[in-house]
DNA sequence: GATGAATGAGGCTTCATTCAT
DNA sequence: CATGAATGAAGCCTCATTCAT
């Protein structure tokens, strides 16, 4: 029942020791993969005691649920802000902004890719992530439909050209990110961007 | 101090006991995920002992990598079929048949890409992955290239095309068969066509 | 940096918060058992913070000593109480005063009862409760000895009646107690008066 | 993934093998308390690895269950022996024949009344035990009831005398077992036929 | 070759105790 | 005095791997 205790390191209030202990949970998942990392390795990123981890999450698989819902959220929320525009006056200036916010977006959150992409589908992963793309390229279509009712797209099957242009952006995307040491991103868009001209083009 | 050791269950050649231990591991990687699966349950799955598994692989690490090699290899190999052909009369025609080719070679292996996806990017893997999709992308774009030169196709970035027209069929392909329930195969061959002749295009 | 410290809820003398966690504590002790209970679940049941319990108590080990210490000690005064007279009028009546007092006495702590028997021989509890029982039964027996040169009793061995007599009233009790809903008191001391006296009638 | 295995003991049928990691966890609950013990400590003592407990065992809480419900079922059994006789010539040569045999029975599992005096009352014991002391005091009462009606005895309330002689002979050998050195068992028989004598005789 | 009991490193989680604020 | 975040030892359990039979 005596139990000895080390020196503490330092006090912080608890949001902050959640952001610490998700900063280096990322970074240990990126280095180590989700699977792997254990929460020793996460605490003594963050510099903490392996038992402070459990004072601002219940369990490894829950901070892992965090990580995962609030990525697929951000994402689907920044698309949103492009894609639910009511007034169109420009419909290839939307498609620009929609390639070109979606890339750079996904470039600021590369670490979190990382993780991601070794957890594409576990238990639990699959509703989010799927949603969250099911999502994305609902909201694509329905975009498509709309520049193809005013005229400015001609596509035969807006959902799956969705699909492919989306998928073929992020995809892309994301091969860069996890393979290749650099990302081109002004060619990516510039390819991307003659890409959807084409697809959705009359 | 008189220990029964079961029963035998037969005899088998390495190459089939292999085999079957394989088969079982992507039916168990495909139900419980790779990490979560463990040895024991690839054995049953295969009806053999926990110790058969090791006079055929050196470890689980072993097993999972050749599963991985054996995969990348195979579509290697299929799209080589395809995209290495030296004389093309009907350009448009290989387009056809590269959209297609890989779309069932995909849909063939779905089982696999299931077990995959949970694993994209673990130590390890990235690399095998990394440079199959790599080796793919660069066999495309020599196609794409070469139509260029035949005066067939009209791109200005024939490499990033190359990753997009890939990603693009690729993507909403696993998407399809890791979130949904039914895959619309024709739907989707037309739309990757439809896609990759107003990409390629002049 | 800036740490907001709770506010200090009271501050209150050494003895009365030492008794509140106490109280906390056989609150929650008969809750969840002995080794179950954990500090926090003390502190807050008494409405403090965890590390104001250390200002009251050493340990939780010790704490606990000093709930087993005071219960024997209260058990063994109230014992002697009524029967450590020199002068015995009317034996049976002594007899039925012991038998109401320590039934009465044990249900008025019903709740530290059904602790302790969680606990009834743990390291340390044994020298506690084993001295408490012996130096009970040793009471008993002196009293009934002295019933017997008085002429009142007849026993052959007073120690061993003693013990059992005891038993036989605290075991039934404890039973009761523990297992069942509710005790009829009046019937269970109707019985134990009436083994009683034909257990020392002449 | 890489698991050094040190060099293993000796294979035994489970059977074996469990009662091995039995016994060795009533050594060490008499030794430690039940609730101090570790796995490791058990399976020191049985000279196996920690891991060997779970072949047989699914858990720690699973082994405790198994062997409360053992012994109470033994005790039950052993009572029902001597109780249930539906011809009885001499009423109290069937006292003292269940005098004896249930002083025996305790004396020889005498390591696991240590034991369990632990462990009275936690989760899910007190069901096993206090039914298990029920229904011994319900056959006492049922004898006891036989032996008034023919009239052997002659008792007011059969079901809380049955309850007091059950407690008095149980309680003192517990108490005897857990807090002396020896037990005098002819001494506790003799007494304990006396006082069941006094107690039923008209 | 085939078996499966045995092994033990290592992961996750709990919680008594400390001490800076 | 009071607080509660921080600590880390220690417990339970899993499972890849080995090897006697």
């Amino acid at each position: 029942m005596a139990v000895e205790v080390g020196r503490r390191r330092s006090i912080k209030p608890p949001g902050e020791r959640r952001r610490d202990l998700l900063d280096a949970a990322i970074r240990v998942f990126a280095r180590r993969g989700v699977e792997a990392a254990t929460v020793s390795e996460i605490t003594q990123e963050a510099g903490v005691a392996k038992g402070t981890f459990y004072l601002s999450f219940d369990s490894k698989d829950r901070l892992l649920g965090e990580l995962k819902a609030h990525f697929a959220d951000e994402i689907v929320d920044r698309a949103a802000e492009v894609l639910t525009r009511t007034e169109v006056e420009d419909w290839w200036q939307a498609v620009d902004a929609t390639i070109e916010t979606m890339t750079d977006f996904m470039l600021e959150r590369r670490d979190l890719i990382q993780v991601f992409s070794h957890e594409a589908a576990t238990a639990g992963t699959a509703e989010i992530f799927g949603t969250c793309v099911s999502r994305l390229i609902e909201m694509l279509t329905n975009g498509i439909r709309a520049g193809v009712a005013a005229g400015a797209f001609s596509v035969e099957d807006p959902e799956m050209t969705a699909a492919l242009l989306h998928h073929a952006v992020d995809g892309t995307l994301q091969h860069a990110i996890l393979y290749e040491r650099e990302v081109d991103r002004d060619r990516l868009v510039a390819a991307s961007r003659t890409l959807a001209r084409r697809a959705l083009s009359p």
